[in-house]
DNA sequence: ATCCCAATATATACTGAGTATATTTAAGGG
DNA sequence: CCCTTAAATATACTCAGTATATATTGGGAT
C-alpha cells in the first residue's frame, strides 16, 4: 500500500521532485547558505510548508541519497564471498568502486561541484558528520549480525569506526589531490592507497575476532 | 596586554563565569534543548546580547573545555620519549589517564551526567561531532609536525583518523558498559582494551612510516 | 579631579529555520 | 455522488543568531 501507482503518488512524487530540482538549481548558483526555504518555495510554485512535508530539514535537499550508499555497503558486505571477511569486503568494495567508475566515487570535474558545494556550508558539512556517524552505527549493526556475534559487540563498533574513518581520509585525500592535480587516475591510485593501508590497520586491530 | 589583571578583566571574567554557571545549572535541571538563551541571561541578570557576547554558540556554554583537551594530548605526542612512536604516545597517554583517574576520562557516576545531558541533545551531539572533525585536522597536523613530515601527508591524516575513531569507540563502549554494571573497574579495562586494540590497528596501518 | 578612549554591556530590530494547527483541495473507493 | 483521506496550503508562532546603535564603566593621561 506504500508504493502505489495511482495519480496521487505520482503528483506526490513530482512535487517532490520538483522541489528537490529547484533546490539543487539554487543551490549550485548561489551556495546552500545563501537560498533559503521562502526562495525555494516560490520558485518551485508551492507553499512554504510543502516544502516541509518532503523535506524535514533544509539539507535533506541536498542529500537525497544516503540510502542507496548505505544499501551499497551493506550489500557488499552481506553478499560477500564464502572466506572472505567483512572487513575485506569492504576493501573489495573499493576497489570494484573505482574499476567501474561508480558515480558515487565522484573523483572528477563533473561531481566535484557537489562536494565543494557541501564544503563551502557548516550546516551540510555538520549533516555530512551526522549521517557518517549513522552509517557507522549501522555498519556495527551490519558486521556483528553477517559474523554471528551479539549485537553491540565493541568489536564490530572499533571495526566500523576503523572502516569508516580509512573510508572518509580516502575520499578527502583523494578529492584534495585531484583538485590539485586534475588528474582523476592519480587521485583513484590515492584513494585505493589510503583504502589498503586502512583496510590493512583495521584487520591487524581487529585480528584473531571475526571481522577480519 | 591580554591577560590583565584590572579590575575590568576580573568583572568580564566575573559575568562570563556566572553566565556558565547559570546555563550548565539550567541545562542539567532541564535539559540543553529546553533552555532558551533568553532564560539564561534572564537567570544570569544579564542582557540577552551579554550571553552571545561571551558565547558565541549556545553549544559554547555546555562545551568549555575543548583546549584543554586537545593541548592535552598535543603536550603527550610533543614530549614523547626518545624512540616513542606518536602513536604509541597516544596509547601511552590513554593509559596514564585512566591510572590516574583524571577528569577528563569521566568513567563515574559523578561525571556522566554530563555524557548524558549531552547525548539527549542533537545540537549538542553536532557540536561534539564538529569538535571531533577539528580535533582530527589539528591532530594531523601535530603528527606531521613532530615526524617531520610534511603538513598535508595524506598518512598523517589516516593516522589521526584512525586514533580519534579509536578514541571515541573506547569512550562510548566503556560508557555503556559502565552504565550497563555501574562497575568502572570493568569499564576502564573495556576502555583499555579497545585502546591497546585500536592503536595496534593504527600502527599496523602506519608501519613504515614515521608515525609507527 | 576631569577629560578621553576603549572595552564591555545593553536595547532594538531584524533574518531565517523549524513547529503547531487549522483549513482547503483533490484523489480514490464505495 | 458522497465520504474518507492524503496532500497542499495559510497563518501564526518559537527561538537562535546577526546587525547596529547606544549606554556604561574602567583605565590612563594631563
Amino acid at each position: 500500500m506504500d508504493e502505489k501507482d495511482d495519480r496521487r503518488t505520482r503528483k506526490r512524487l513530482a512535487t517532490r521532485q520538483s522541489i528537490s530540482d529547484t533546490a539543487t538549481r539554487l543551490f549550485l548558483e548561489r551556495g546552500f547558505d545563501s537560498v533559503t526555504i521562502d526562495e525555494i518555495a516560490a520558485a518551485a510554485d508551492v507553499g512554504r510548508m510543502t516544502v516541509f512535508n518532503h523535506f524535514p530539514r533544509k539539507e535533506d535537499m541536498f542529500f537525497d541519497r544516503e540510502e542507496e550508499i548505505q544499501a551499497l555497503a551493506f550489500d557488499a558486505i552481506r553478499k560477500r564471498g564464502p572466506g572472505v571477511s567483512p572487513i575485506e569486503a569492504t576493501r573489495k568494495l573499493a576497489h570494484d568502486l573505482v574499476t567501474q567508475d561508480h558515480e558515487f566515487v565522484m573523483l572528477s570535474g563533473d561531481t566535484s561541484w557537489f562536494i565543494k558545494t557541501a564544503m563551502a556550508s557548516e550546516a551540510l558539512k555538520a549533516r555530512a558528520r551526522e549521517m557518517r556517524d549513522d552509517f557507522t552505527r549501522a555498519l556495527a549493526i551490519v558486521l556483528a549480525d553477517t559474523s554471528n556475534q551479539p549485537t553491540g559487540d565493541p568489536n564490530a563498533h572499533l571495526a566500523a569506526g576503523l572502516i569508516v574513518s580509512t573510508w572518509n581520509v580516502a575520499f578527502s585525500e583523494a578529492q584534495k589531490l585531484f583538485d590539485r592535480t586534475r588528474d582523476a587516475g592519480e587521485a583513484k591510485r590515492c584513494f585505493l592507497a589510503v583504502i589498503d593501508r586502512g583496510t590493512a590497520g583495521a584487520a591487524a586491530a581487529l585480528a584473531k575476532t571475526a571481522y577480519a
